[in-house]
DNA sequence: AAAATTTATAACTTTAATTGATTGATTTTA
DNA sequence: TAAAATCAATCAATTAAAGTTATAAATTTT
């Protein structure tokens, strides 16, 4: 038995797929099919039943993929020691973030981060929701930054901050007037969302709910990802969109004139960054935590009362 | 970094010299050197300080060292749970036993033992306490049958029975003629020992000196690890011995009426299956103390009142 | 200072892992 | 239902790695 057999194992297991394991893997297929073919032997055992499509673990396959998760873990831990020992950082970390989140998060410690931590290379993949989650558990990305609760055992969250949702009023609405909006105050025929499967989406529709189950009828139907788009749309063509608060601080004062905060509680997001429970790169993931939330703008990281808007 | 370098620095801590750790490993001590090397360089740290004799590990090295030990043992856990899967007990198990509980406990169980697990295969060897000990750290011996308490902080202790000790007494002696004796009767100066360093010398001692701190002198120094011996001396050349309850059950019945058993509560040893905390192969151990227990004489698995007499 | 011990290095051998090409089996598509 | 596509296993060849013997360098012991 190999730690190297144990990955392919992992890897299968997370594809249940001998080509693209084999890929996950930097390996041809056949030296998987012949490296996992070798620790059934060994084991006198099989681990995956190959006559059905996708492949499964037996019973006792995947009783030894969860100790090899555990072993693979344990053995990532060794590096971990060492780097914790010298006092060091460094390493590679993969990072998936929210579209909706990436552009207003990263600019504000990303500099700061590398230039601390030289020896830390960073890859930042914007990634939805649902992407973050599966490559978390196929390992191809270390940390999600997104927001939580996710109500999935495998996954960890940390909270980094609390967001609040912020309203971007077209200049012709009726609530532009107001100081403080309540979410009674939104008419959904007026709002703009982001597309369907899109965590802004679900929350901004979580709030319309929670005030009334009205059924929104549009006249427009637009899809966008895009906060910017959503902000356009406002500018351009009137109505109202919910923004996250950290894509409100780089605007200029004369469209910061057209948002409108909510009153106490205001609606909120929860951001956090997610990792596998068996993940070791602790030290890391500590050091990313503490650089995000120290460049945090006063506004976001003062705590304020909030009403948590989920995702799912 | 492979499970092989793992078990490499494992050994070469466990006895802290290349050559010796190589042989254990079944490997040429060059083979060793370089994996050792190969693995230092890929964590980026030394793991042994080599300039001293003997070489001990750096302090990271001890640190690392600790987590390949985990890793080997949840490495060697997978086997395991193929078996308990399978619903098999099969696997090599090396023991170590006191020689003086060998000869008297193994023909109980042994024969039965490998007719009911004919897959399981044994290697028994006849050890000191303290070579037991040091066997099951280096991991040349899977468990060790002794005396116990130990006191070894890292080693697991599974109480099998506690044996009597019996005063096996010449008839020239004045206590022959008493039914039942107390250690107070023993005449230290008519006592035959067994060798220096052997536990039931110790033992034996310890229940001497639990009636009075008398000083032994005695007029023949005779050194002696077998019980056999000691027996023969008693009926050969008059006096006393102390004869643990299992080396008295295949006497003749004119031995035996020389045996005087302890009024209650008895003087007694401890015997425990004992096994490093990590060790992985439960299965294995609790059938074999399962066996051991069901196949003792029932004088010694009934319990009675005992003292028992601690080896250290 | 010489001998012995111990680890490292070098050159070579053996073993193991990986690959590209191909086969056989199964599923999908037309 | 036949053809195409997909997928894992097998084969022969290559590459990489782990191991070996012999020996050198360094250290300790005598």
């Amino acid at each position: 038995m190999t730690l190297i057999q144990l990955e392919y194992i992992i890897a299968l297991d997370s594809f249940r797929h001998f080509g693209k394991a084999a890929i996950h893997c930097n390996i041809a297929q056949p030296s998987l099919s012949l490296q996992v073919q070798k620790l059934e032997e060994e084991l006198k055992t099989t681990i995956f039943v190959r006559n059905c499509t996708p492949i499964i673990p037996t019973e006792t396959g995947a009783i030894i993929i969860e100790q090899a998760k555990k072993i693979i873990a344990e053995a990532g831990m060794v590096q971990q020691l060492v780097h914790q020992q010298k006092n060091t950082v460094e390493g590679h970390l993969k990072i998936g973030i929210i579209p909706t989140l990436a552009p207003y998060l990263l600019p504000l410690f990303l500099m700061n981060f590398i230039k601390k931590y030289p020896a830390v290379k960073l890859h930042i993949s914007e990634l939805t929701t649902e992407k973050i989650i599966k490559r978390l558990n196929n390992g191809s990305i270390d940390v999600g930054i997104l927001a939580t609760p996710l109500a999935h055992a495998e996954l960890k969250e940390d909270v980094l901050f609390n967001e609040e949702f912020v309203g971007y009023i077209s200049k012709d609405e009726k609530i532009f007037s107001k100081k403080y909006i309540l979410p009674a105050d939104i008419d959904p025929n007026r709002l703009w969302l982001a597309e369907e499967g899109h965590c802004l989406r679900t929350q901004t529709l979580n709030l319309c709910e929670l005030q009334k189950n009205s059924t929104i009828e549009k006249h427009l139907e637009y899809e966008t990802g895009s906060i910017e788009t959503l902000k356009n749309f406002v500018e351009k063509n009137g109505g109202i969109t919910l923004l996250p608060e950290l894509a409100t601080m780089n605007m200029t004062a004369g469209k910061k004139a057209m948002l409108r905060y909510f009153k106490s509680p205001a609606p909120a997001r929860e951001i956090s960054m997610v990792t596998i429970k068996s993940f070791v790169k602790t030290r890391l993931t500590n050091v990313l935590k503490d650089s995000i939330i120290t460049h945090l703008p006063l506004e976001v990281s003062k705590k304020k009362t909030m009403v948590r808007l989920d995702i799912v």
